[in-house]
DNA sequence: GCCGAAAGATAGTCCGACAATCGGACGGTC
DNA sequence: GACCGTCCGATTGTCGGACTATCTTTCGGC
């Protein structure tokens, strides 16, 4: 792009004016809802203005409103309830977790790297569960893990390590609400969604696991019964890592980006193919 | 919408058809695009087929598509580059975390379940680190630290205390970086974005904190420079621990909203809102 | 007062159009 | 031949208007 024949000359050399960029109507629409909205001044639950409303409004025509706030409710700051009205709304904690998982898969993150996280996350979850568990989550997790074991009873059928896999995810995500620490609830969520297909895999794989892995969740709940703090994350960490030996064990490759795993369950993809299919 | 007027004839009563939803076409749309890029059949860095273009394939108006590549575009899955053309890219890892950050402010989360999250993830970071961390990242922490304690000299200037938070939050990042765990550097990136003004203000509050600071950080700089895992755990978690210590002695609330900490210093908003102010 | 019909309001979709800008082709000047 | 200005087609951003389906409200009849 520049004419580099001469150092000599330094009249060209020192840029001056920055490439300034135009930020189109609809995303500067978009951003200062999302002000207004972030801020409090439009408060969550009420209905947004009519699109007319806001073209009126702000100066603009009804179609760029329309595009700006189809990002605002992808971002999951409002809602369209009932068909017509948009309500605002603000993002539940969880609504960025498929992205992030999603985001994991495309990056080819490995199991392994998804396993390092959970066998830290996980065991300190259950430790901070044990000090602020209360009667409505333990009978919660106490039910889950009944019916964990249920599924073994039943075994060999496809449909109880569907089971299985889904109770057992369940399990940890109630340890997870028991800690009250929503910021851990966070951050555990992605790869929470990640662990179920390979969960089932290596349910498939190795049939004894699953019940090395509801005697786990039992002493689990054992200690958190007894609100033994050291006890429940010990336990949670020997879980994870009898996960891991299990995994390693069975062949599956724990250096393999997770899509790789995933790919090999739910080759019938989502029902969001329906249409222009 | 069904006559109910008289429950002794049958002939209505049994609900044969569902009440079928017909979801928007710009929502058909953006979720058949993300199908398409997702599954590879769009690559990325390829041009996205023109708008024009788009709506005839789908059969729909221009405008539809329109909202439904605003759609995308909020999800990173296309990009605007150069103003003219649409690029198709997969997202960063790091793009939700921003969204992330801002959740956990709209939903209170507070200061103390940050740093419990932290105070897990950060030690084993550091443990990962060791083992993995190459030459470069060395370097880079290396010349961070340096940075770090050069700020101590030039104190009590308002300016050193942003950059020495600044660099603070950057040890640490390259800390996780170094992991090669993109799971976990996810994971960490949302209260990484927290920390900075909860560092700001305990600065400004204990000055000696500074000091302490960058000696954990030389400690663990150390232990990753012998490639000594258990260290390097050992010395974050102290960093942790005794930052959480410092918080408290500075009489500042572990248990307030984190948005109540953020509120304290940039009392001047972002630059989003030059425009329909 | 209750129920159903009519009327209004609003989101979803479409059409056509114009302006701004980008990229390339074309031609002129040194 | 390199550089410059100009033109032109392509594409996005924005606009105004229109129609339909559906939801909400209101009004009139019983």
């Amino acid at each position: 792009m520049a004419s580099e024949k001469s150092e000599t000359q330094a009249d060209y050399a020192a840029p001056i004016f920055q490439t300034l960029r135009r930020e189109p109507a609809y995303k500067a629409v978009s951003g200062v809802m999302e002000q207004h909205i972030l801020s409090g001044r439009l408060k969550t639950g009420t209905t947004l203005p009519t699109e007319l409303d806001l073209a009126a409004q702000f100066g603009v025509n009804r179609s760029t409103v329309r595009e700006a706030i189809r990002q605002l409710e992808q971002e999951g700051l409002v809602e369209r309830r009932g068909g017509k009205k948009m309500y605002i709304s603000l993002p539940g904690l969880f609504d960025l977790a498929p992205r992030a998982a999603r985001s994991l898969i495309m990056h080819q993150v490995t199991f392994q790297e998804l396993w390092e996280v959970a066998s830290v996350v996980e065991p300190a979850a259950a430790g901070l569960a044990a000090l602020r568990i209360d009667e409505a989550d333990f009978a919660q997790l106490e039910a889950n893990v009944a019916a964990c074991r249920a599924t073994l009873d039943n075994a060999d059928t496809g449909l109880s390590v569907q089971q299985h896999s889904a109770l057992d995810v369940e399990f940890h995500a109630l340890i997870a609400r028991a800690t009250r620490n929503r910021s851990l609830m966070l951050a555990r969520e992605p790869f929470s969604l990640l662990y179920r297909p390979a969960l089932t895999l290596l349910q498939k794989a190795l049939p004894q696991s699953a019940l090395r892995n509801v005697q786990a969740h039992e002493e689990v709940l054992a200690a958190l019964h007894d609100r033994d703090s050291e006890r429940a994350s010990l336990w949670m960490r020997k879980h994870l890592f009898d996960f891991r030996a299990g995994f390693v064990k069975a062949g599956l490759p724990m250096d393999a980006p997770v899509d790789a795993l995933t790919e090999k369950l739910h080759s019938a993809s989502k029902s969001t193919t329906e249409a222009f299919a």
